[in-house]
DNA sequence: GCAATATAGTTTAATATTAAACTGTTTAAA
DNA sequence: TTTAAACAGTTTAATATTAAACTATATTGC
């Protein structure tokens, strides 16, 4: 849950935070812009997917065409166990395939189905009126301007999150 | 969960998504920096209080010093229910007093206790080393710089959201 | 004034997630 | 080679959340 909007009050948080108000502004503002694209996004998904299930399926297009659950989990930094669900899902959807990994009894391989990649291709589709309205309303300068800030913050978190 | 970290084949996403993909680009940032920056700042709350409760408390700061459940619901933008469960928690660890409104049979009012005032303070206290360490690391004018835009797409979702 | 409707809050059932325990497999070390 | 440790994946219990049903109270329209 974000903070909340700000109002009327807000400059007394803004004073006793000191010199750190732009950066709880700054992640506050971040928090629920995710959240309220999320939501956005979630709304238009095909096939009962959620964002996760989305993700695993558009992780094939964009890496690799195949993959251990555990490569997943790692890559988008959920758990061995919210993976394992999120697959299962998925597979009980009929989009990806799980087979035994012949070089390891103890690992599996995950690959997409066709279906996987014709359920991909709609939610990309499906997206696509929320994106470009969306662009028709932001400079796409604008954007691109903000990024390197926010690849560079990432990368800080990612960094933090490794070293703690 | 957010979309994975970019590698090396992403160009093929990018492509397909044409003039898309900063704003792809984009709210996928975004959602991972909200991912790591909600999960560091959950680890330093003290009282076990997590996100949702902690901002429950700061509300009462920035906002007003008391409010009704539905209040609160409607300025985080969660449900009824979900609030329920924010303030029952909040209830128990005696950080909030929850009262029936004297002027109204169906609604309920809440305050912050003593406690409630201390730990907001000390959570506060909590994050401090986190938000000054960011700050050290990221120039005040550069996260400052990002805000205009930051604000127009969260206002602009906030708008899409109600008038969808 | 009364019936219909709206509103405030709670409860319930379902989902996604985490942390930790667990199972089975592989690797390393003695 | 056997045993201990590490690793991959699943399961379990707990939590936070949503949508929808529900209860109780207030408002509106006749």
């Amino acid at each position: 849950m974000p903070a909340g909007k700000t109002d009327s009050r807000s400059k007394r948080q803004i004073r006793e935070g000191g010199d750190l108000e732009d950066t709880y502004v700054f992640f506050n503002e971040i928090g629920i812009i995710s959240q309220l694209s999320a939501n956005q996004f979630q709304r238009v998904l095909p096939h009962g997917l959620n964002q996760s299930q989305y993700s695993v399926l558009n992780w094939f297009f964009r890496v690799d065409v195949e993959a251990t659950p555990g490569r997943l989990a790692r890559a988008f930094q959920v758990t061995k166990g919210a993976m394992t669900n999120t697959l299962s899902k998925l597979s009980e959807k009929g989009l990806i395939q799980i087979d035994p990994d012949p070089d390891s009894g103890r690992q599996k391989i995950v690959r997409l189905t066709k279906a996987g990649r014709r359920a991909r291709d709609e939610a990309v589709a499906a997206s696509f009126p929320l994106l470009s309205e969306f662009s028709t309303r932001f400079d796409k300068r604008r954007i691109q301007a903000a990024m390197p800030l926010l690849r560079e913050v990432r990368e800080y978190l990612d960094a933090l999150r490794e070293t703690s």
